[in-house]
DNA sequence: ATTATAGTTGACTGTTTTACTCGGGTATTT
DNA sequence: AAATACCCGAGTAAAACAGTCAACTATAAT
């Protein structure tokens, strides 16, 4: 598993997607303006998203996207893997006599590595990102703001 | 923690290092040769695993590179981090209002993330990883080669 | 029906990072 | 003195990253 900023981008916006999914279908214009991400930018990354379906498109005025099911069952660990395609992993792919020579040990320990990130990220959902900003959202307002997108935006 | 393939080179030339440390100073072609990565771009590593005190460098003929300290007391999150340089981290550098936003909420998950990928890398040793192979060796070894680098190479 | 919205696609650009090359140094051993 | 091998800087091709531009299609609203 590969961890870039790309990875991050995609999250960011899915964690977006995710906090607005009761408005309705969330444009990536929007996105682009709450999270500072250029807006062909996400469309490459959506496009991406999509394709692993992660989310699904409503096309039209008044669309945008939706998440492809529930937050909770949506991990990071699937966000990062739909954006970033090609896992390739060990690249010692039988290359001649490689079979457990020094480099492929070193493969077996970045593999290990990768299991363990993948399973880190592979146990956090959205849902559980979006719970934990309800947290900090609770603690830290002040007044009955009732709109969650300028509260998002002003208060936090 | 950035992971990239750079990473993974640093991390190979240093277990490579640490199987021949019986052998006196490591020259960088030696580990070109053996692992197959470019002698000068060894070198560029090696400059930056020099200054960070991973490694120390004998200079002249029979010369080479040595680890700086014991194997088992070199963790692969330290020559991840001695080659990439600039953690970088969250990004939300104070950057207008960004206190606890949707952003900053995503930056959060990463940089637990990074402590997870970091306390996970830094709990490896050289030493480890050595050890792993030592037991693979044995169980794959099936004459007496006395040559550890030919028995690397071609049994392994 | 027309229009505006917003997704869809592809090509193209600038920047940064990788990974590598080359060429000259300097220190040390033989 | 000569060979070895670290040291260092400049340069470079390829890839990934981040973004732009332009043309297109589907759909909702008027």
């Amino acid at each position: 598993m590969r961890l870039t900023t790309k990875g991050r981008y995609a999250v960011t916006a899915m964690l977006d997607l995710a906090l607005h999914a009761d408005q309705g279908p969330v444009s990536l214009a929007d996105i682009s303006d709450r999270q500072g991400i250029s807006l062909s930018y996400l469309e490459q990354l959506f496009a991406k998203l999509r394709r692993g379906d992660l989310v699904f498109s409503v096309r039209g005025p008044g669309g945008g996207y939706r998440l492809g099911r529930a937050s909770s069952n949506i991990f990071v660990a699937q966000v990062i893997d739909a954006v970033n395609e090609s896992v390739d992993a060990t690249r010692c792919r039988g290359a001649r006599g490689c079979q457990q020579g020094v480099t492929c040990l070193t493969h077996h320990l970045w593999q290990d590595l990768s299991d363990q990130i993948h399973s880190f990220l592979g146990g956090i959902s959205l849902a559980d990102l979006v719970a934990r900003r309800e947290v900090q959202s609770v603690a830290l307002r002040q007044d009955g703001q009732q709109d969650n997108k300028i509260a998002i935006d002003t208060v936090l």
